[in-house]
DNA sequence: GAGGCGTGGGC
DNA sequence: TGCCCAAGCCT
């Protein structure tokens, strides 16, 4: 099977079994396209459904996120994770209304140049809002490249100019959103990270990590630290304070976290990131 | 450029 | 049961 075919195959598949995700469909914003991007971004799609209708719903565009404060948005983040997303996407919606006159701009430079956007968000919005050509390498399409071209299971955590060189080689010249699209939708649902289905797969007969056996990843990825970790600690904290509507008092805090020393360092990050503001007696959503 | 940054589900 | 992973970005 040639690229050409390859290509065909993967396009084929998804014509049949992609998922009817409200961010995909023909009447979705450039906005809501943004918002899911951001969402999506070490996020998996079951989690941010709900979220995303109510953010949407909430902030139909970008300058009514603007114009709410910052503790909305981390409110309305709830338990998505990594909640300096929310600051970030607002920041963005805010440098929109200023510099784009609120319309998601459509060029690929201006998006990249947006708080919260990197090489994947910017060619992600350019693509499925705008029909942008840039690559799209999220972690599903690069693990499915690589798995077709090589006998590697996993990629490593940076790509490399080479690695985006090569998938740009890939794109075929008609609607490459939709191949990007279509590849990254085989990742998520069939060439999978930890039990891929190749038996359900439409390019198994063309994937040389298949024909090599299918061999482990090389050296095991050294796992998240978590337990005892700022970042434990952090969310911990954030919880209660989503929790309430307005102050926090100090001693409720503390209840969330034994660690004192860590706790302060914790909160003084939190602040540090606009994420949290003290107060009198405590601190609160800013 | 290596490491920090949430949260929860699947195996 | 723990461990791995998830549509990355920023410093």
């Amino acid at each position: 099977m040639d690229r050409s075919s390859t290509v065909t195959a993967i396009r084929s598949w998804f014509a049949d079994n992609a998922r009817d995700l409200p961010w995909r469909r023909p009447e979705a914003t450039p906005w809501q396209i943004m918002v899911s991007e951001f969402m999506l971004q070490q996020t998996p799609v079951a989690r941010v459904l709900g979220p995303w209708q109510a953010w949407v719903d909430r902030w139909p565009e970008p300058a009514a996120l603007a114009a709410a404060p910052t503790g909305d948005a981390i409110r309305a983040w709830g338990r998505l994770g990594y909640p300096r997303r929310a600051l970030r996407l607002h920041a963005a919606a805010t440098a929109i209304t200023d510099r784009h006159d609120g319309q998601v701009p459509d060029d690929h430079d201006q998006l990249l140049a947006l708080p919260g956007v990197g090489a994947y968000t910017a060619a992600a919005i350019h693509a499925f809002a705008f029909g942008g050509t840039a690559p799209v390498l999220d972690t599903n399409v690069r693990r499915v490249l690589l798995r077709l071209s090589s006998t590697t299971a996993l990629p490593p955590a940076h790509i490399t100019r080479a690695e985006r060189d090569q998938a740009a080689d890939w794109a075929p010249d008609h609607r490459p959103d939709q191949w990007w699209a279509a590849a990254m939708e085989l990742g998520a649902l069939v060439c999978t990270a930890r039990t891929p289905d190749c038996t359900s797969c439409p390019v198994a007969s063309a994937c040389t990590w298949l024909a090599a056996g299918q061999p482990p990843p090389d050296q095991p990825r050294r796992g998240q630290a978590w337990v005892g970790t700022d970042r434990q600690c952090r969310g911990a904290l954030m919880a209660v304070l989503r929790s309430h509507d307005g102050e926090v008092y100090t001693d409720e805090l503390a209840a969330a976290w034994q660690d004192g020393a860590q706790r302060e360092r914790c909160l003084a990050s939190l602040v540090a990131d606009g994420l949290i503001v003290v107060t009198d007696v405590g601190h609160r959503l800013p």
